[in-house]
DNA sequence: TTATTTTTGTTGCAAGTGCAACATTAATGA
DNA sequence: TCATTAATGTTGCACTTGCAACAAAAATAA
């Protein structure tokens, strides 16, 4: 029901608890549908329980951009500093929402201490794991040839798989993607580093010779 | 004294009163100092009082890469959410750093709750401040042509200095490295832009044109 | 199973970029 | 003030990359 990181280490019965401390409500959204339409202007706390949802922002000609990508157990709200007054939450799949003034999170009463203080270090631990990921994504991106952002990619799996045999966890379009670049042009990337015996790939398993 | 963003709104009397409660010290250290050796395995947590500090790793090959710099109010430490072994934090210049164990933070006594509610609160809105600054910054990398990085970050400058006459606030050497491109393409491109008459500039004085 | 869509793989070519090397201007320190 | 260093500006050239267009293989749906 509530095993997601922000809930990690406190006992169900006490989520419960403090989400009526927190007159907590579980909104439903069907896909598209907009969740929150300023996100610099809102003083709730949000939790999507289960689904997707997009923070987009709308452009001057009309289209739209995914400024960010967010899943089950993500959260957004009142403490993100963006100033920023154009940025919507969409929901990107029908999705179930958990909404709470963020004040309640902040100030905290004499009640469900242990879980509250709990919830708080998780929720300092969540976006501190967020930045370490937007991190490694820019110590990626930062590398000059398409060369380098493969490879410093690939040392980054290897470290989490633990493994010099490593697979991609996305397709190799969503890859080209990630890294900014083009798909077909990363396509010859890899094949060079075949042929200079840097990897043995096929598809999206990888194996790292160095 | 305590003039810097996790402070915010508490009075100076209360910041004191909250650091004695936490047992807080105030340690200083001369450039190029070692402030922390293993990052992922620290209960502490910490905040740059005084001077600039890095994050740093040692590469198998002996050179050394700076992930992230910190300057003056940021903070770092046990909520970080890193798995790596390998990340040090450096002193880049004499600092003056507040430590005190995060768990203090985390688990609050009875005393001086307006101000540590307070304080929870600045953490929050500081690293979700980061977030949206890293995101930024992934944006501007995820453009394919230098003329689009550009673009892109001359468009965010405009929108955070509220003019079309914008003044990059840095060299132009560092704007490439921010930017992750060769200098002399980026100054290419900037004279390419004026031709285009989308930008009138000279240095870092820009007017856009659009 | 067969049909359809998605993903992977490949190539030529034009355009963009990094690199190296140097000239000019601005900023800094003695 | 003059000397020195840092920052800005410029160019040719080789290499890398994006783009377009297509083929083959794999995954998915009917």
């Amino acid at each position: 029901m509530f095993d997601f990181p922000v809930f990690d280490g406190i006992e169900e019965s006490d989520v419960k608890k403090l989400l009526t401390e927190f007159n907590a409500l579980t909104l439903t959204f069907r896909k598209d549908a907009t969740v929150l339409s300023n996100v610099s202007n809102t003083d709730s706390f949000f939790i999507i329980q289960e689904g997707k949802a997009n923070i987009v922002r709308y452009n001057f000609n009309g289209t739209k951009t995914i400024m960010e990508k967010m899943e089950k157990g993500d959260i957004f709200g009142a403490f993100s500093g963006t100033i920023e007054d154009d940025l919507y939450v969409i929901a990107a799949e029908d999705s179930k929402i958990i909404v709470f003034e963020y004040k309640r999170l902040i100030n905290r009463s004499g009640k469900n201490v242990e879980a509250h203080n709990k919830l708080i270090d998780n929720v300092l631990n969540k976006l501190a794991d967020k930045l370490s990921y937007f991190n490694e994504r820019i110590e990626i991106l930062t590398e000059k040839t398409i060369r380098d952002k493969l490879l410093k990619y690939f040392g980054y799996l290897s470290k989490k798989q633990i493994t010099k045999s490593i697979i991609i966890p996305f397709t190799l379009s969503d890859l080209s993607d990630y890294l900014a670049v083009d798909r077909s042009a990363m396509m010859r990337e890899i094949k060079n580093l075949n042929e200079d015996g840097l990897i043995a790939s096929k598809g999206r398993y990888i194996n790292l010779k160095y």
